[in-house]
DNA sequence: CTGTTAGCGCCTTCAC
DNA sequence: GTGAAGGCGCTAACAG
């Protein structure tokens, strides 16, 4: 409060004690005394002694720092996920800077680049659109583990977290047959991606395994969007075998079921059973009575941010890794719209 | 790449020249040659150099790293408030320590701490509840400043910016003017909260500006909620001389007020106007053709963070400035219940 | 168990 | 314009 910062050799004079004995209380040493630790933390309180972990952090080569850059923190899955990272890591005893790419691969090179110049120890991200798998090669080059959530990048020697497309699918039909649904469609979605592959691909096993035999006409690939889930709706109801139930490619899809539902009548959820991948968070309490499967967000961060922290005290990082995460959720809103889910009040 | 990190003086002797020279490049100074400095940016790059900005921190006992904590980034009013703050650190080459606490008082303290440790020059702090004035002492003791930012917190000699309740209200009555209504209802809020008196001022004001005659009727306090909403538009409709449109308290009171419309066989929006204070932001596409104010939560945060800086760059530390924030938002909405707002798709 | 001695990588006087 | 020291606050060896 006087004279500029109290540092360790002011408290090591007023404590009578060396500097080194200092450090050790700091860290915790159970080389020092007893009587000697609580002499010292009593001056450290009384001095108003902050710890300048800077200095340490230079010392000793490195940081308890870890940085996490979202391609778009606006969209409350990527809050969430870095909910979760944080948890993890402040009970770590770790900090975390954050940054918002915003979806420019040029920001991202900033900042990525600024955090190293900081001397983060490990990195996570959700990678902008347009990312490299060279982009990180700096990095773990330098022995920084790089974990990458949500979307991959084909080629980066890196660990990454994506969601589990056959997983998820699977999941969700193996809830619809539980309902005792027997005609279960897999609406919308672009046919020749990879994506769609995986999806369509736990749609069948689950299938097999409830022992439902599979229906080429049930699988109505249309545009990820509302309206192809309009269109791919329309298309079923021509079958003479109609579906009671359908896995939708996406949330997106999963509402424009619903709207075509209700264009002829019949009530989602009631008359026939929705599910959706929960790809466009945001819009969760949009359409109530709707079930989707999702992946966590908040636990893929904290999954994210262990499997980090691991990488980070071990030293070793660790390359091409792809681990998965999904969970089936199923929503119970009321039909007002507003669920139990709401959030809290800002004021 | 081969042993070690590869520093100033490495570069320095690759390039022939000194350390300081290698220094003051870094530092963009005018006081070196031009050739000079090509040759060691050249080397510089060449031997994959990365600058140590702990170093020099703890050289010039100085960062360019800011603190942000909030109380709740799971609710996209924070989240948008962080991205606002990030915009503008990350274009002042800053960067910021994010943290969550979770409405924890005890956490908040650890973070706080932790990010003072590391030598944060700055810090935004949504408080959690429960959060005291002497909380920031010791940082603005240290000559770091803080701004408050979404609550306020009596007493503590820092900057806050909270949303201007007077100016909201008054907004949402000239709008409401503007659309040609004559008979506004207030509707909802505990009558004896500061907040309600603030936004009741700014209802009468505005009333007034428009030549509206102040009708005591017309103010109908409820709890603060869905249900409060209910029973306001209930108490409302049995008035001889019946409201058109109604500002409500927050929009939990707004959604209330649309049931209660609905149930009388109105549609809100068409038949009466519903403004409605956006306090729980996550459930803004929950009621389509709502019209809400509110304040603008990135807005918020890139102001923060201006006024963070302006008091880190000139070493002053501010106490007790109130300032405000508030916009009014016009919602768009579809009658589907998903807006021109809706979030990207995460994949 | 505690003190002494060197730096970590950088920036800042000061000479040259 | 450039080089030579010294030190920011801390910790990692060693001694004692």
């Amino acid at each position: 409060m006087s004279k500029g910062r109290v540092t360790v050799i002011d408290i090591a004079h007023a404590a009578g004690v060396s500097k080194s004995t200092v450090s050790l209380v700091l860290q915790g040493s159970s080389l020092v005394n007893e009587a000697t630790r609580a002499k010292v933390n009593v001056v450290i309180r009384e001095l108003g002694y902050v710890y300048n972990r800077g200095a340490a952090n230079l010392r000793q080569a490195k940081s308890k720092i870890v940085g996490i850059v979202v391609n778009d923190l606006t969209n409350s899955f990527f809050a969430e996920l870095a909910v979760g990272v944080d948890m993890v890591v402040q009970s770590a005893g770790y900090v975390q800077f954050l940054s918002n790419t915003g979806e420019s691969v040029d920001r991202q090179r900033e900042v990525v680049a600024s955090m190293r110049e900081h001397g983060i120890s490990g990195l996570i991200v959700s990678p902008a659109r347009g990312t490299e798998a060279a982009d990180f090669k700096p990095l773990t080059n330098a022995g920084i583990p790089v974990v990458i959530v949500v979307r991959n990048i084909p080629g980066a020697k890196v660990s990454s977290l994506v969601s589990d497309n056959f997983a998820g699918a699977s999941a969700a039909v193996e809830h619809l047959a539980g309902l005792g649904h027997r005609r279960i469609a897999f609406m919308g979605g672009f046919a020749n991606t990879a994506v769609f592959a995986e999806r369509l691909g736990g749609y069948r096993e689950a299938l097999a395994k409830a022992e439902i035999a599979f229906d080429d006409d049930l699988v109505v690939a249309t545009a990820p969007s509302r309206a192809g889930g309009v269109e791919a709706v329309g298309r079923a109801m021509l079958l003479a075998h109609k579906p009671t139930a359908a896995v939708c490619f996406n949330d997106a899809v999963a509402f424009g079921v619903c709207d075509g539902l209700r264009a002829r009548r019949l009530e989602p959820g009631v008359d026939f059973a929705v599910v959706g991948f929960d790809d466009v968070i945001e819009a969760e309490s949009a359409v109530p009575a709707l079930t989707t499967i999702s992946v966590d967000p908040q636990g893929m961060g904290r999954r994210a941010a262990q499997l980090l922290l691991k990488q980070v005290n071990s030293g070793k990082v660790e390359a091409e890794a792809i681990v998965s995460a999904v969970r089936l959720v199923v929503r119970q809103s009321s039909g007002a719209g507003l669920d139990t889910t709401a959030r809290r009040a800002v004021s």
